[in-house]
DNA sequence: GTCTATAAGAAGATAGAC
DNA sequence: GTCTATCTTCTTATAGAC
């Protein structure tokens, strides 16, 4: 197990939790929740089925601990960027920049976000109901934003789905033809759209 | 088995094959691809695994016999569209209207096209190679379109990426949010902007 | 062309030793 | 906390009767 810097003042238990978190969310990203077996869990983390099954009792609770790490994550990004700016249209270029900057991933593998959740919109409602908050939750800030520039509360929430539509439409598309160019072209224009 | 009319003159065989194809379809776009099994589409068609197996060699085979019928779909569509109207702008309406006019699959189950490609980007190659050239015929019709319309063929090409990208990220959101109203709004806008 | 039956493998879940 | 071993279920693949 590779140490990290942010695990020295854990206790050992901790630190196997977040070590199968961390990988866990690797696989998951890159061949998506239902493709990754235990078995590929344990080969990524170097641990045995009884160890992983001892701190989560199944795969979906591992989901569970991702989604709720990501959603931390997102916390963490949201307060980065209301504090780097006041000015809302700087904070959605944030957003774009965010997404400029995971290119070659979303290329590879899609949005981290998007594709999670497609897995499950069909026929899971159970890991869907685990994984839409993540969803929901970078929808509220965005609608937080376009408030701040005016639009009333309605308006805020069609103009944060449709810029989530976009960017999902784009990260779909670039991912499907594998096309990293297109993405990039496609993010800078919506936020030249946003700061105009 | 229910008798289509469009099987009275097909032999018993074709009959069967067909009848596979089509429920196959439906179960692959309401549960996806990997999570359909074949035991769901013997109780789907009503028939044995055996017989199942004697028309098709395996899954596999069934998602090819379904790619290609929807590639003859689509180029069918194609051509009603091309001959209903000679203004491009007209034409991609009608694509516009399409989607509107699945409007209830599509926040139930996604755009059938895009869940299918999107469930084979990450790790499946095999499968993504059968599913990417539908994408590609309504990219290439799309481009077509665009090109009639004086853009040039990088330009149009763009453009019709660019239109795919925007098509496919609604779909999502509103899959994903089972929210058919900001589908139709959102598709509305699109085809506003490109009659205009 | 259609069926039943079975084999062989992979997955997740569980039990118990250290 | 960590490991090995087993159990059950699900899924695909195959063999052979009618």
């Amino acid at each position: 197990m590779k140490q990290k810097c942010y695990t020295y003042f854990m206790k050992q238990g901790e630190k196997t939790k977040q070590h199968i978190l961390e990988q866990s969310n690797v696989l998951f990203y890159i061949n998506g929740y239902s493709s990754t077996s235990f078995t590929d869990i344990m080969e990524a983390t170097g641990l045995s089925k009884g160890n992983i099954t001892y701190h989560f009792k199944n795969k979906q609770a591992i989901l569970e601990g991702i989604i709720a790490q990501r959603l931390r994550e997102a916390e963490c990004f949201f307060k980065i960027w209301e504090e780097k700016s006041q000015n809302p249209k700087e904070r959605l270029a944030f957003f774009c920049d965010m997404i400029l900057s995971e290119q070659e991933n979303i290329e590879a593998y899609g949005c981290p976000m998007g594709t999670l959740t497609a897995e499950f919109s069909k026929n899971e409602p159970t890991l869907y109901t685990i994984t839409l908050p993540l969803f929901q939750s970078y929808r509220a800030w965005l609608a937080k934003q376009f408030s701040l520039l005016g639009a009333n509360n309605a308006d805020a929430d069609t103009q944060a789905m449709s810029l989530l539509g976009r960017v999902q439409g784009v990260a779909m598309v670039a991912h499907s033809f594998k096309d990293r160019y297109f993405l990039v072209n496609e993010i800078e224009k919506i936020k030249e759209e946003l700061t105009k």
